[in-house]
RNA sequence: GGGCGAUUAGCUCAGCUGGCUAGAGCACACGCAUCACACGCGUGGGGUCGUAGGUUCGAAUCCUAUAUCGCCCA
């Protein structure tokens, strides 16, 4: 055992950076106070650059790179758990040796912090179009410098372990250059494309939204039954439609072929009202017949079709589709602020038509509607309730709105392929290729192929429906805020386009790519065709660097006045903050590249696989060929009290700071990783604190209009009425604003109070074992471990391999609860109460408990890095000397220590199962002084036959002293009057001294409902084992142990009785 | 409409491939200022595992149906 030496007392001189143990322990106070020590443990780590990655250094990598959060605010406890974890991944590999870095940084969010930053002009009465663009931008570059500021500081106040030397922004030059030379790429590779489509409009920030924006609502809407007369004048046919101010956009009328009345129409056309425009009849079988005519009458729209569908392909997605079978026009008939417009399309313009220009939707829809009724036209108006899509941004219905946009072809398979044949085999559905398209399957091979996997397993069935159903993405967005598109445009006759030519040839092939397309039906030709061509054509020239823009402005050119979709730059994430495509250029970055792409794990949330975690896959394989990471782990949604996720827009987020202010971080990490389970839902009850009283309360609900539940805007000092106070609703809506008088209340939960009294209690048991160590006799000499000791060292080594087991699987919350155990109730409860009587003399018992202590806080640091990076000096002076099959590297910090390893020798199965009976022995009699309510000072004497007493002596006093025992005595042949029996493994054992006089009836009683416990279990058993089917097909060693327990049990039972017919 | 998940103690959640008396924390009750910790110690009460069928010697766990809630995608 004892294999190194036995110092008195630390030596001053071995580590300056060590403080003396018993002084240490002196020092602290009572009570862990985090505030305190959370502020000077950061500087350290800072000071000795404990996180900073070094690609040259030793060492596996072990790379994370954080999901960039949003500069539009501050973080709040979603993010908090999320970073938890990454945090606890990356600490724990760290001190397992790997080579690790965690990449931190922040998203510019094109549209939403332009959003929030408009929103903050309107307020001031001004628009984003009162400045020239480089102003307006410059007023958000001050919101993100300002947000961007808050969230690191936030995830420095988490105790992340962020390399934040390294931190990166998705529009800083480093992140800028990969942009550039992705989508320079992309476009020479003819992977992007300009195209004219359908786009999800939102009017109100005048963008383009790509389909995962659009949020779905439903609304209580209508059915508007509209007659439209045949041109010749012998009769009408009646549309419904859920849009009846899309109609002056209308070019034509479909019906179903299979339709009876089909064809009596067939050939004819409809003279649509308003605008007088001639429109054809079409047939299509797209269109639902009603119920009446032969439509499947479960169909809800069955119910509401009359069997004529007006067709307004400029307007709707499926009338686009109508309308491209049937080569009729698309009619635009709104500008891009959603109001009805002469100027972007519509030309048949007639007098009786005017009134409605200029108008919005919504006021268009109600005039045109009482345009029909009046004209005797209007049918019916039937209530209907669907779906309708809403920007995620303004929250406005979107207007599906024909432009032109730019497009990445992700349904190319050098990028959706890549990202389907990526997929390790067994988490694709059927868990063989053969499951995917045979084109997908039998596509190119590539390094990282069925290597990515996902955590938990079931996701995976997410990211392969989203590649298997995935439509081209939209880039292009209509706002000042991101990264400009590096396209400049002419427009021309073929020919004057094909004399420009020239001019550009000076650029070279490896920075412009040229792209000639026609305008009349978005061809692209050839630029050698060029010359001979006729007709409007536009030249697309992307360059890869804005100093030859000059060049062709002044030939005429454009630059696109559009930015990217903000996924394009998250979608390079793990290149560009590496340095990509060149990290030479930048300092610091050579070897990263290399070194940590792929990365680990990324850590994220649902919603995420589309946005985000698919596109990284896809650019990262196109671009560099390999996988962005190996791991990908999806973590639980934290809700509010009421189930609702917590948002920035709802505003019922959980700033950290204020957990972090009323519990401490370490108390906030850990709860948070006690609740990462694998479920999808976390549900987190929210109280707010009084500014004015520092009380606890719980605020005052209220409902939105959409139907959430949030804290009123401004509430009430539980104390003092009079006293009025911000919540963070309403200070993250605006619709209150914090003042000196009115302050911004914090928020708090209860829950986490667990990882507050479990830092505490780590606290004290330190507190306590280090002034025990201090008081040791320095020259005891070393003696065998006790059977505790030998029980904790098994029980270190058991929950470092579960400890192991949960991070592999990403299990978080068993992490936790290992932690937990290890240290409150292994540690605490059993191991420190047993060697209070022996620690002080036992040296080999000191440096058992010193190298648990150390142990434990190394296991503990990736949950709680403040509070076990606080007690580390202390613990690190303690200078107690080595235990066998224990090693703990010396370090002067903890958070780059090495995990503590544990040879498999310490595993020792026959102390665990002696010391639970132990256990067993120290709960029975601790439940009858519980029962019987005596005083923990009361010495009892205990009267048990040999076997019993030998496990008592085996303990080495713990079970005397756990169980408040005076003396262990054989069982007497009489029963003294004043003893108390409970049977223990099938035999009597004898309390005597408890009380001063048993009470006869008490005893009756308890007995009794003791014996009708164990009976009412020996009658299950003897149930089971009466069943010949399950003697007969049940494991073996289940019936005998069936059978060994009900032995047991049936002991205890007369046990029991012989004492109970004693009392009578 | 497609996919996924949840429903277990008053609350928030565990319970893995079916097998000891279904667990934890909080809350609750009783006792304890036991010389680390009242953010604590000891003891206790509390659950027809959403519902209905089925498979099995055996179901909280597997299958089918159904109800409610939530998320993702369209």
């Amino acid at each position: 055992m004892s294999s190194g030496t036995t110092h008195g007392s630390a030596s001053p001189a071995s580590s300056p950076a060590v403080t003396p143990a018993a002084s240490a322990a002196a020092e602290l106070p009572k009570a862990y106070v985090p505030v305190e020590a959370e502020g000077a443990v950061r500087a350290r780590w800072d000071a000795a650059k404990c996180f900073h990655a070094d690609p040259a250094a030793a060492g596996e990598p072990y790379a994370i790179f954080i999901p960039p959060p949003n500069v539009t605010a501050a973080l709040h406890l979603g993010h908090a758990f999320n970073n938890s974890l990454q945090d606890l991944l990356a600490r724990y590999h760290r001190m397992r040796g790997f080579n690790t870095l965690w990449m931190p940084g922040t998203d510019h969010a094109g549209i939403a912090t332009q959003t929030v930053v408009e929103k903050r002009l309107l307020l001031q009465g001004r628009k984003r179009t009162d400045f020239a663009r480089e102003d307006f931008v410059a007023k958000v570059q001050e919101w993100k410098d300002e947000y961007e500021a808050t969230i690191l500081s936030q995830l420095e106040g988490m105790g992340c372990s962020c390399d934040f030397d390294r931190t990166r922004f998705t529009m800083d030059e480093t992140c800028a250059t990969a942009v550039r030379h992705a989508f320079f790429t992309l476009f020479r590779d003819g992977l992007v494309y300009r195209g004219k489509r359908l786009v999800n409009w939102d009017p109100v920030s005048q963008t383009a939204l790509a389909d995962d924006e659009v949020e779905m609502e439903e609304v209580d809407g209508s059915f508007w039954y509209l007659r439209y007369p045949l041109a010749d004048g012998s009769g009408h046919v009646t549309v419904a439609t859920t849009r009846p101010e899309t109609m002056l956009g209308d070019t034509a009328v479909a019906v179903n072929p299979k339709d009876p009345r089909a064809a009596a129409l067939r050939g004819k056309r409809l003279r649509l009202p308003i605008v007088g425009r001639e429109i054809p009849i079409v047939e299509d079988d797209y269109v639902v017949m009603p119920a009446s005519l032969g439509g499947d009458p479960a169909d809800t729209k069955a119910q509401f079709a009359t069997g004529f569908l007006k067709v307004t392909p400029a307007h709707d997605p499926n009338d686009w589709d109508i309308g491209q079978r049937h080569g009729v026009a698309a009619i635009n008939i709104m500008a891009p602020d959603g109001s009805i417009s002469d100027r972007h399309g519509w030309t048949d313009v007639p007098d009786e038509a005017k009134q409605f220009v200029g108008l919005s939707r919504e006021e268009a829809r109600k005039r045109i509607v009482a345009w029909f009724k009046q004209n005797g036209l209007l049918e019916e108006v039937r209530p209907y309730r669907h779906s309708v899509g809403h920007s995620y941004r303004s929250h406005v219905p979107v207007e599906p709105y024909l432009s032109d946009q730019w497009y990445v072809r992700v349904t190319d398979d050098r990028l959706r392929g890549t990202a389907l044949r990526s997929m390790a085999k067994d988490q694709v559905e059927a868990s063989d290729w053969s499951a995917l398209a045979p084109a997908v399957a039998q596509g190119p091979a590539m390094a990282g192929d069925g290597e990515l996997r996902f955590f938990p397993a079931r996701y995976a069935k997410n990211f392969q429906m989203w590649h298997e159903n995935i439509r081209d993405w939209c880039i292009s967005r209509q706002l000042w805020w991101g990264h400009r598109i590096p396209v400049w445009t002419r427009r021309g006759e073929a020919s004057a386009l094909a004399s420009v030519l020239g001019a550009c040839a000076s650029l070279s092939g490896s920075r412009a790519s040229l792209r000639a397309v026609r305008v009349a039906d978005g061809a692209e030709i050839a630029l050698s065709a060029l010359a001979g061509a006729q007709g409007e054509h536009d030249l697309h020239v992307c360059l890869l660097e804005d100093s030859d823009g000059a060049l062709l402005e002044a030939n005429g050119f454009r630059r696109d006045p559009d930015v990217l979709d903000t996924w394009f730059s998250s979608a390079l994430w793990p290149l560009s903050t590496l340095g990509w495509p060149d990290p030479s250029r930048w300092p610091d970055m050579a070897g990263l590249l290399d070194r940590y792409n792929p990365s680990s794990v990324l850590c994220t949330a649902r919603e995420i696989i589309t946005l985000w975690v698919s596109r990284m896959v896809m650019f990262n394989r196109y671009f560099l060929g390999r996988l962005p990471f190996k791991h990908v782990f999806i973590h639980a949604m934290i809700q509010d009290g009421h189930g609702q996720k917590m948002s920035k827009s709802l505003g019922n987020g959980v700033d950290p700071r204020d957990i972090i202010h009323s519990h401490g971080s370490d108390a906030m990490r850990f709860t948070l990783v006690s609740m990462a389970t694998n479920t999808q839902d976390v549900r987190l009850p929210v109280d707010m604190v009084d500014p004015h009283s520092g009380e606890t309360f719980t605020p005052r609900w209220i409902t939105t209009g959409a139907g959430y539940t949030v804290a009123d805007a401004i509430q009430p000092s539980p104390r003092d009425p009079a006293k009025k106070m911000v919540s963070g609703f309403g200070a993250a809506t605006g619709v209150a604003t914090p003042t000196a008088e009115i302050p911004l209340a914090r928020n708090t939960s209860s829950r986490f109070d667990l990882g507050r009294n479990f830092a505490n209690k780590l606290w004290n048991a330190t507190r306590f074992a280090l002034s025990n160590l201090a008081q040791a006799s320095p020259d005891a000499k070393r003696e065998q471990p006790t059977l505790l000791d030998r029980w904790m060292l098994a029980r270190l080594e058991h929950a470092s391999r579960a400890y192991d087991a949960a991070v592999a699987e990403y299990e978080f919350h068993r992490v936790a609860e290992v932690v937990y155990d290890l240290v409150w109730r292994d540690f605490c409860d059993w191991y420190l109460e047993g060697i209070k009587p022996t620690v002080r003399t036992n040296a080999t018992q000191q440096a058992i408990l010193a190298a648990t202590l150390d142990a434990i806080l190394r296991m503990l640091h990736p949950v709680c890095p403040f509070v076990t990076e606080t007690l580390w000096p202390s613990v690190q002076g303690l200078g107690k000397g080595a235990v066998d099959g224990v090693r703990l590297a010396p370090s002067a910090q903890c958070a780059t220590a090495a995990w503590p390893a544990f040879d498999a020798a310490l595993r020792d199965d026959r102390a665990v199962a002696e010391f639970t009976r132990i256990q067993a022995l120290v709960d029975a009699i601790r439940k009858v002084r519980g029962e019987r309510q005596v005083s923990p000072k009361r010495r009892i004497a205990l009267l048990a036959s040999e076997p019993v007493r030998a496990l008592i002596a085996s303990s080495g006093g713990v079970v005397e002293t756990l169980a408040g025992l005076e003396r262990v005595d054989a069982s007497p042949s009489a029963r003294p009057a004043t003893a108390v029996a409970i049977p223990f493994e099938g035999s009597e054992v004898l309390l005597d001294g408890l009380v001063d006089a048993v009470d006869a009836g008490a005893e009756k009683a308890r007995l009794a409902k003791l014996i009708a416990d164990r009976e009412k279990q020996a009658a299950g058993m003897r149930a089971k084992l009466g069943n010949e089917a399950y003697v007969a097909k049940a494991p073996p060693a289940l019936v005998e142990e069936t059978r060994a327990k009900l032995a047991e049990i049936d002991a205890d039972v007369a046990a029991a009785r012989s004492a109970l017919a004693a009392l009578s």
